[in-house]
DNA sequence: CTGTATCCATCGGGATACTG
DNA sequence: CAGTATCCCGATGGATACAG
């Protein structure tokens, strides 16, 4: 759902992303230069269901994160893009992800302890 | 739950702080200088029940974030602090939290869509 | 092609009572 | 004081079928 009301910034960043395609979601589409079809999004995470994805891009669209962009032709053709403000968010998720990188992944390097 | 493996490092971060309460409780043990008792936590998030409280511990302790130590005394005492690994999550954490001042509650000022 | 509509299983989290 | 043990509900997310 989108977020509700809350006074602990942190807490309200997490409800934003907080849902389980959410993040796939925005790495494809941060990747991309160009707007992703909904068909390509569902390729490139092939274990969401339709469902979901519509969900979710939902969820991110009203968040203020995704744009939607419809052309009404035959067939229909959907286009998502990152926000201004969704883009914005890579400055912490890039923190998130050199922590992650360097506190968790670590495990699958050979050499391991070593202080 | 104690975190699954995944190859993404973000969503690996995530999942460390998911859980309704994880926050909360990271924030008053970031604050404290000193550790904290069980029941301290408790009143300092009045909402939280037992259960809640020890279970969001057990997972931020399996996942190397929070420390417990117990001393075997009557009545029982048991303290909690940060690890170093849990400390070195504030990195990423003052981001999102610059972030979410800057990108959510603004709508708190008076003073709105001054592009 | 891009969705909606249903139905359903699972699970995180809450209420309450009990214990070493 | 610092937990466990049960019981339970609602929300999240999955499967499948249908629609514009």
């Amino acid at each position: 759902m989108p977020v509700q009301p809350n006074d602990c910034p942190v807490e309200l960043v997490f409800a934003l992303l907080s849902g389980k395609w959410k993040i796939p979601i925005y790495r494809k589409l941060y990747i991309s230069t160009e707007p992703v079809r909904y068909g390509e999004l569902q390729r490139h995470i092939p274990s969401i269901t339709k469902k979901m994805l519509t969900e979710q891009l939902r969820e991110l669209e009203a968040d203020g994160i995704v744009d939607r962009n419809v052309y009404p032709e035959t067939p229909p053709k959907v286009e998502y893009s990152l926000t201004a403000r969704g883009r914005s968010m890579i400055a912490f998720l890039d923190r998130m992800s050199d922590w992650g990188e360097e506190h968790i992944l670590p495990d699958k390097s050979v050499v391991q302890n070593v202080e």
